[in-house]
RNA sequence: GCCGAAGUGGCGGAAUUGGCAGACGCGCUAGAUUCAGGGUCUAGUGCCCGCAAGGGUGUGGGGGUUCGAGUCCCCCCUUCGGCACCA
């Protein structure tokens, strides 16, 4: 594939010489610096997989040119670098080929790492992270023991989502329609025992600050409110006849609609089922239903379309608005995890149930006045209360509140909040995690490790074998240990932490990545955060962004920081596909960035990767496209040797007067810097890139220009002024070249110390303006007139053109549109005047 | 089913947010570079009619608002994402 490239720029030699300086003089190392504007540009950091694609280069590309543009514009730039080190593919990877989780993940590092700095990314590497170190997970061992202090940590029995492929616990947020995240094996629901953290108690503050993060794309943050499904109702009992000891207590976000509560359900496996049945053989015919439901795969219960099946059962209910009895079910539709597990139904005014009423032949009330012409079924819009007793007249809203009063004055109930989002389950029952800091002692109960015992180290002498349990219950020497509060024989915890912990604030470690005495330097967070612009792949839109912004609050409830929101800015970047499909082994469409660099060299890598496509939409690869960003990288290389060394030393005046395409020239320099500067601002490379492109063209046009049109002087002035803009506006992108190039016109300073340019005014200020000239909105003639003409001398010009005047011939002039700066718009209709 | 985003040449994509549709790049065509290939340079390149000048037409489809619509409004189609019985 590397065939032979005759001319080109030695891309080998600069890249790697390059790479070398900015490494040896540490120019990209900061610290803090007060009174200087900082800029925190960060990237989700990498699973230490062994091999960066494509994928992680364009979001390394994307990041390492805004934090480049970002120190010319003279900011304090922290950009780090870390590992995300913990996690399954290690232990995996120990299982099949033997090496231990450790020595796998250290030696994928230093390949990555390698890699990296192969494409010229700017990193602090002095603030290098990797999360499987105890000096990092130490501090969220600590964070851990506070939170279980506080009741933020805590460890319960539940039916959770068991991964039989991964042999571990899922979170919610990594069930991906009934599918483990990353094996896509299948969950089953299994009664489980493990720890929570509750994210529940920050659900209305996580929501509440959707709205404020108005640096994140709107989607992400719709996908978080409806991920945390906040619903407003009511909660309140239904009587049950003959039983005067039992209630059943449902919740609903239309009490308005009670009076057309025909009857009731409860969740299959509602514990007050076993109350409510009659006799044994009703008991059996619940048995065997909840077998069925239980039967069916986490899979076939999310269809919707599905048939409702229900079991009705003979004690009755009572709707307590009108005090009627109603009969009473146990049906799949409704489920024990969501608000009490029990529903009042509505068939009139909720789909679900009205397919339910139509199934099992149940009446149907209507509680609000249809629109004329409904056709539909349940009717869910605003309207009349009608069949509804006291809440008769009112609108929805009204009667809500109106019901909710009355459920209140009756002692049967109250205004409920409830919210779709869970306890964020932690419990890992695996190897390669960061360990729990909790011990069981017989006599104390369950009892956090002292503080100054911590880390909790994870063992390095364990047999990996991917069979169920933690490995680390078959390592005495981890397990068996004293109770921290009575000194008594304990065992440890044997869970580990879900990797999703250590992400969870790895962006304040950066800060003070060395600080001893907690997870950071309180004062460095102080000057560094919050992240300004964070940039990764919309596949965390809920998972790791909901968990960051979980863990900031609560660290910052803790005391430890001031910090609200982790990230200001959000960018969520497309994939990088070949073929129409995500570059992968399995498809055989991956195109390795070693290879690539080998043949191309890294400048093309990022300047092809911004240019083929705006950053937040997939990028489709094309080799004619690489082709096309290395010729013009070339393109710029032979310009500038070429002419670089006729010009003017830098810093010479410019000449009193320029001619005229010397002027014409000059203009279009300072407009790409501002339009340049405009787009990477909006994170439009592919336009700024195009500019320059249009920059690098007019060069080549000026520079054919002839010596009767401009003078061999000013050209001189000119060319060197674009050069120098050109280099400047293309260091972001094509860093090493441009630093090759910034060097050999004698600059000592590297060009990432240099400052942006700015546009001159006067470069801006236009002579002439050519305004179009329609007929009945179509083109026929263009005018050149001075920027300060008047709108009528326009319309006059307009009408007069030689070239206007034969589509006027026979039509009347209905009237005259003119748009300052653009066109003129003549209106005409048949007929002569 | 619900929510969201998007549909522009052969392809990737532009269009100052209501004002010249197709910038820039890829590809293609022709020419130049005293051989071929590569590289480089020049010109052309939405579609239709025309030798040309020129004209018509054109942003998924249909309607509408406007002097003027890729852009705004209504209906429909398609694609991609997210959620999925949350009461």
């Amino acid at each position: 594939m590397a065939g032979e490239r005759p001319d080109h720029y030695p891309f080998r030699e600069i890249d790697a010489k390059w790479q070398r300086r900015w490494e040896e003089s540490g120019i990209f190392r900061v610290r803090e610096e007060v009174g200087r504007p900082k800029y925190y540009c960060l990237e989700m950091f990498p699973y230490p997989s062994g091999r960066i694609h494509m994928g992680h280069v364009r979001n390394y590309v994307i990041g390492d040119a805004v934090s480049r543009y970002k120190r010319m514009r003279g900011y304090n730039v922290l950009y780090p670098m870390g590992w995300d080190a913990f996690g399954l593919p290690a232990e995996n990877a120990a299982i099949e080929h033997g090496v231990h989780p450790a020595i796998w993940t250290r030696e994928n590092i230093q390949a990555m790492k390698s890699q990296m700095r192969k494409l010229g990314i700017s990193y602090d590497w002095d603030r290098e992270v990797t999360t499987c170190e105890p000096e990092y997970y130490r501090w969220e061992q600590l964070v851990f023991i506070r939170m279980f202090e506080r009741g933020l940590a805590y460890k319960k029995a539940a039916t959770v989502n068991w991964c039989p492929s991964c042999q571990t616990v899922l979170a919610n947020e990594q069930v991906e329609a009934g599918r483990c995240w990353r094996c896509e094996s299948e969950v089953i629901p299994q009664p489980i025992e493990g720890w929570y953290f509750k994210i529940t108690a920050y659900a209305e503050e996580l929501l509440e600050w959707c709205d404020r993060l108005t640096g994140w794309p709107e989607r992400v943050l719709t996908m978080q409110r409806n991920w945390i499904g906040k619903s407003e109702g009511a909660e309140f009992d239904l009587p049950v006849v003959g039983r005067p000891d039992l209630t059943i207590r449902v919740f609903t976000t239309r009490p308005d609609t009670s009076f057309g509560m025909t009857y009731a359900v409860l969740a299959p496996e509602h514990p007050l089922v076993d109350r409510l049945v009659a006799d044994e053989a009703e008991r059996r015919a619940v048995a065997a239903f909840r077998a069925e439901v239980a039967r069916e795969s986490e899979i076939e219960r999310l269809a919707t379309d599905r048939p409702k099946r229900g079991l009705r059962l003979t004690v009755r209910a009572v709707n307590p608005f009108n005090r009627k009895e109603i009969p009473l079910f146990l049906a799949d539709y409704v489920l024990m995890g969501y608000g009490t597990g029990a529903i009042m139904a509505v068939p009139g005014e909720d789909q679900r149930d009205w397919e339910f009423a139509k199934a099992h032949d149940l009446p149907i009330i209507e509680t609000v006045k249809r629109p004329p012409g409904w056709t539909g079924e349940a009717y869910t819009g605003d309207g009349v209360k009608i069949n509804s007793g006291f809440l008769d007249g009112l609108s929805v809203a009204e009667a809500k509140r109106k019901a909710i009063d009355w459920l209140v004055a009756q002692g049967l109930g109250e205004a409920k909040i409830n919210y779709r989002l869970r306890d964020w389950g932690i419990s890992r029952q695996r190897y390669w995690g960061a360990p729990i800091p909790i011990i069981y002692c017989p006599t104390c109960g369950t009892v956090p490790e002292k503080v100054e015992n911590l880390p909790v180290v994870l063992p390095r002498n364990v047999q990996i074998t991917g069979k169920g349990g933690s490995p680390l219950a078959d390592v005495p020497a981890f397990v068996n240990t004293r109770c921290p509060r009575c000194g008594g024989p304990g065992r440890r915890e044997t869970d580990t932490m879900d990797t999703f912990v250590e992400s969870a604030w790895y962006f304040l470690r950066y800060c003070s990545p060395k600080f001893e005495g907690g997870m950071a330097d309180p004062a460095a967070v102080h000057y560094w955060m919050p992240v300004d612009q964070y940039i990764g792949g919309i596949e965390h839109a809920i998972l790791h962004l909901l968990y960051a912004r979980f863990y900031t609050k609560v660290v910052r409830d803790l005391g430890l920081f001031k910090v609200d929101e982790p990230f200001q800015r959000l960018f969520t970047q497309g994939m990088v596909i070949k073929d129409g499909a995500k570059m992968s082994k399995s498809k055989g469409n991956v195109v390795s960035p070693d290879d690539f660099i080998a043949e191309y060299g890294a400048d093309t890598a990022r300047v092809f990767e911004l240019f083929a496509a705006p950053p937040e939409k997939d990028l489709e690869w094309s080799d004619q496209g690489v082709e096309g960003a290395f010729r013009f990288l070339n393109r710029v290389w032979r310009f500038v040797q070429t002419h670089r060394p006729a010009l003017a030393p830098p810093g010479n005046g410019r000449p009193a007067s320029l001619s005229e395409p010397g002027r014409a020239f000059r203009r279009i320099v300072h407009e790409t810097i501002q339009r340049v500067t405009d787009d990477i601002e909006e994170f439009h490379f592919n336009t700024a890139i195009s500019g320059l492109h249009e920059l690098v063209n007019a060069m080549y046009a000026f520079a054919g220009e002839s010596l009767e049109r401009t003078a061999a002087e000013e050209r001189r002035y000119l060319l060197g002024e674009a050069i120098d803009t050109l280099l400047l506006l293309l260091a972001p992108f094509a860093p090493h070249l441009v630093e090759e190039m910034w060097s050999q016109s004698g600059r000592g300073e590297s060009v990432f110390r240099t400052a942006w340019p700015t546009a001159d005014p006067a470069a801006l200020a236009k002579e002439a303006l050519v305004i179009v000239v329609q007929v009945d909105g179509r083109v026929r003639s263009r005018l050149e007139v001075p920027p300060d003409i008047s709108d009528e001398r326009l319309k006059a010009q307009a009408l007069a053109d030689a070239k206007v005047r034969p589509w006027l011939e026979g039509r009347t002039v209905v009237r005259v549109v003119p748009v300052p700066g653009r066109l003129v718009n003549i209106v005409t209709r048949a007929g002569a005047a």
